[in-house]
DNA sequence: CGCCTTCTTGAATATTATCAAAGAACGTGG
DNA sequence: CCACGTTCTTTGATAATATTCAAGAAGGCG
């Protein structure tokens, strides 16, 4: 179980398995270092020669990727307890670019510690192995969101994902949830421009789909988003039956 | 160096490391078994209970999912030499269907030996993940591609990705590809209808970018294209320095 | 208070979808 | 080898959706 101590890092983890002492261990070591970052800043920008990892601490961030003009697409937007830098160790530079949305805190630590991690446990690397297949997963609803459905859909289909991300981490999470990005970043998000994120979303609160208040808004049919997207939560389990045992020391 | 007889996976394997003895048997547990299925035929579908992956011996494929109504969304085009299936391993049924686009042969696999090269190969292992995040990094071009490219840089995106995916595989391949996909099909992964595929072609057919005859595609303005869509080619080089070493015996 | 960023609203415009029908390509069976 | 059915592609007219441009309102912060 998670003690009342453990990191958002170890919390998110213990979801899914019972993590060995050995896995422990080998977690920990990604949250030693800590940093800040104050909202806009830029933590690595798309080419840079970085070979970092993160562990998010506190605060959402997102990753992104400009086009020669100014276009720009969000690709995924991080909650505490991701880690994220993934997408990039295949090459010798990031292929995105990560921006704080609001204040944030986190754990650098380098493909080295992943490395260890590979060779000394099986279990923390199917784990993994598996989330990272998730995150494609989740992409793959993304993908199917933007290329088939309308704005209103496609905007319906993020409140239900991010809801569904939170209510891991925070089981209080009913209906209400704060969306520190501005317009234009969900714009982004969802390829759409902020003009037209700002009339869906009258139009939703129009039609009784939601409340806003600030920052913070409220999901008032969620049955009827989730039917209208077809929405399936890619959060609340795994399959992890297949993972392999610890290797004895 | 991949020898003569080797199959299409231990040769796009051996593309990016040498394999050792160790991985080279790993792998062909991979291509026992063998089985063909026509075009159009429906491989597995998504919701199925299905925890087989495949390795694509021949043929063209492709990973779809549905909306409730009509709409479709094609999530990935599979090439032979492509392991397919791993999306969907950290769930308990499938959650895209599979096509094949034209006749082909797969070699299906179950998880357990994906855990036993786990297990026993942190080569593969590492390369494998390796190759989950390259996917992920191309699945975040698509994305880039979908949320905010027009219909005519979607296309040009599309057949600049499978041109350096065949070039892999293929190296007498300069500018002409055989491309075995309806114009509805095109449609579904770019998020485009039919028609507007057809209309688009023909711009582009107008405009110099290509030309065709019947399934072939001649690219004639690559530089030009690959500039339009700020292409990077995520196929022909990764980052496996920080790969593990073979363990022991 | 005043400035800056974000959000809203309306009008005009552009892009892509939908609908419909005709033309090509292809395989199949007589 | 031709005729037919089927699927795929093309083309044109019209409609829907989202963008662009522009201006004003609403907050937050120094």
């Amino acid at each position: 179980m998670a003690g009342a101590e453990d990191s958002c890092l170890i919390q998110k983890f213990s979801h899914y398995i019972e993590l060995s002492d050995n896995s422990r261990v080998q977690l920990s070591r990604l949250e030693e270092e800590e940093r800040d970052y104050a909202r806009g800043r830029e933590v690595y920008s798309a080419g840079q020669n970085s070979q970092r990892l993160f562990v998010v601490k506190s605060g959402w961030l997102y990753s992104y990727t400009d086009l020669p003009d100014a276009r720009r697409q969000i690709v995924k937007i991080h909650h505490p307890g991701d880690i994220l830098g993934f997408p990039d160790i295949a090459f010798e530079s990031a292929t995105t670019s990560l921006r704080a949305a609001e204040d944030v805190t986190l754990c650098p630590f380098g493909s080295d510690a992943l490395r260890e991690i590979f060779d000394k446990s099986p279990q923390l690397t199917a784990l993994m192995f598996t989330l990272a297949v998730r995150d494609q997963v989740c992409m793959i609803d993304t993908l199917r969101a933007m290329g088939r459905m309308s704005a209103l859909e496609r905007l319906g289909f993020l409140l239900l994902d991010l809801l569904a991300r939170i209510r891991i981490a925070n089981r209080d999470v009913r209906d209400t949830i704060r969306l520190p990005l501005t317009q234009a970043e969900i714009g982004d998000t969802l390829g759409l421009t902020n003009v037209y994120v700002s009339k869906t979303f009258s139009l939703m609160e129009a039609e009784g789909y939601l409340s806003r208040d600030g920052d913070w808004i409220t999901i008032l049919r969620e049955e009827a988003l989730a039917e209208m997207v077809d929405f399936v939560d890619r959060y609340a389990t795994m399959d992890t039956n297949w993972f392999p045992l610890e290797r004895p020391e």
